[in-house]
DNA sequence: TTGATGAGTAAGCAG
DNA sequence: CTGCTTACTCATCAA
């Protein structure tokens, strides 16, 4: 359960930033969505020290696990909801199945109902019945 | 998946003690376990500075969290399994009563079949039937 | 390198 | 305080 979902967002307003120094005005978003190719181009034309380079990377790299960990658990949640909507549908169908089954039971006692009348009818009034009544057309 | 079955031990043992000073032999199995007043007790008898008692107190919640955390994730699969056991077995009562269904509806028309060639056979016989058939018992 | 996941840590809620 | 849960970080594996 969301215990917190109010202080979300104080929370995120909280979180210091990844980087203390922000190095070259480089934003978090900045930096998780640019290319490799553009990142590096960027840290040469800057200047950075190998370094910062370094750290400039991990923070990268760091920011996408962010990311990456986020989507587990959303992925996780949704699982979950599948199997139970899953669940919830079988039962349904069971329900539905059920009902069927009863309806025809009761039909199929009702019709032998009607055919013992019958055939007892014939054995009162003595008479005879044809012997392949089972295959007949 | 467990991506490290192999590196478990070997994380286990590489991780840091939580403590890199073990303060007063109090082995990390044993603080989780203690209680707070046995705790407290063995902190002043063996004397230790506040800012060394804090510590340790942190030093054992987090020990407890990482067994509360521990929990938490089996339970989540605990739940996950149940979810599919559900689903599975819901599957198998399905299919029973679909099988049960088409015996049912085969029994009725096998039954419709003998009783529409005992009406014909009255009806070419000209034999009349008695009108509460249906009521009889 | 990128993405996914298990485990550990800290924050915050509930009891 | 205890226990649980979420978000984050890190290590590690797979692609």
């Amino acid at each position: 359960m969301p215990h917190d979902l109010k202080s979300l967002a104080a929370r995120k307003a909280l979180m210091a930033p990844l980087s203390p120094t922000p190095c070259a005005e480089i934003s978090d978003d900045e930096l998780v969505s640019i290319s490799v190719r553009d990142l590096n181009r960027q840290l040469k034309m800057r200047g950075l020290t190998r370094d910062q380079i370094v750290r400039m990377k991990q923070r990268r790299r760091t920011l996408k696990n962010r990311g990456y960990a986020a989507s587990c658990r959303i992925k996780r949640i949704e699982q979950k909801d599948e199997l139970e909507t899953e669940k919830s549908q079988e039962w349904h169908d069971m329900e539905a199945m059920q009902d069927e089954n009863n309806r025809i039971r009761e039909e199929l006692e009702a019709l032998r109902s009607k055919y013992d009348a019958l055939k007892r009818f014939a054995t009162m009034k003595r008479i005879p019945l044809p012997s392949d009544l089972d295959t007949m057309p």
